[in-house]
DNA sequence: AGAAGTGGTTAGCATAGCTAACTATATTTC
DNA sequence: GAAATATAGTTAGCTATGCTAACCACTTCT
């Protein structure tokens, strides 16, 4: 998938580590779905309602940018989150904006879904010594890091 | 999104490091999706050509498994490739089976769908220093062994 | 030769992404 | 205060990607 360069000097390698972080994620993410299958709950409905339950209430609009997704899709994801009682809306004073809210459901169904799907990560990084998991976190936060600076 | 707990000590720091990185690939895919809007090819797409641009010819059921894709969903991946001219059938001795092979214009096409995808990723980087981009690649090579322990 | 296995496709379903166009409410401007 | 403009969400309709079940065409095994 990805080329293998990872020694340091000049700018382009900035160029394979892009790569090779581009192709890590898809990789990652593609493991951790085989755990969604039978679950009754999509990435994007555990993604949008992980915001709700970490982050709080926010309107729609909100919610699709946090998501990095455009209101149409966002509507649809809300309206199936909803219908399995999983999220709550609110009226506000202006009428056109709503609130979501996740519910007590929500929140248990979220906590489920993630250790569901992290669960595979989380074995492998188990087996890993004190040094590798200092590594993982190190690793793991600049990503955070990263991401931050991306938009 | 995430929890953001990333002191080292006991074991369950295993979840929290999981979900961190669970959530980045997430948000970093998001990310440089954006990039494929009017691109013409879709991010599956782009990844089954990649395997056979960088791994070289092999069968569809070969390339479902690296891709982590059931057969008929690599089928139809395929399918638009091929309706793209960017990948090619050869047969076998075997008639069942056949071998898919990336076209001049499919080498072409990947370059530059990977090159818009990750530019997002490779302008931040670019602007971290020589000990970030140390931390970087360190990062990138990690994940890259983690999945490669994830099976 | 017949049974069982293997590689790929077809059909049909669901989720998730988009744009364009619409409705309803707020806000701004004249 | 009325008209124009802007904003929030939805609806409609397209595409891409996932899946399972069922099927067809070959191979291989007995």
């Amino acid at each position: 998938m990805a080329k293998r360069k990872i020694k340091i000097s000049p700018k382009d390698d900035a160029y394979c580590i892009g790569d090779l972080l581009h192709s890590a994620a898809i990789h990652l993410l593609r493991k951790v779905r085989a755990q969604d299958r039978n679950a009754g709950i999509g990435p994007a409905q555990l993604s949008a309602l992980s915001v709700l339950v970490f982050g709080g209430q926010r309107s729609l609009k909100e919610l699709a940018e946090a998501e990095e997704v455009r209101p149409p899709t966002m509507s649809r994801i809300v309206v199936g989150l909803e219908r399995m009682r999983l999220v709550r809306r609110k009226a506000t004073d202006d009428k056109r904006r709503m609130l979501l809210e996740a519910t007590a459901r929500g929140v248990k169904i979220l906590q489920e879904g993630r250790r569901r799907r992290v669960k595979m990560l989380v074995a492998a990084l188990q087996e890993l010594s004190e040094d590798e998991l200092r590594e993982a976190a190190a690793a793991a936060e600049f990503m955070r890091k990263l991401i931050g600076r991306l938009s």
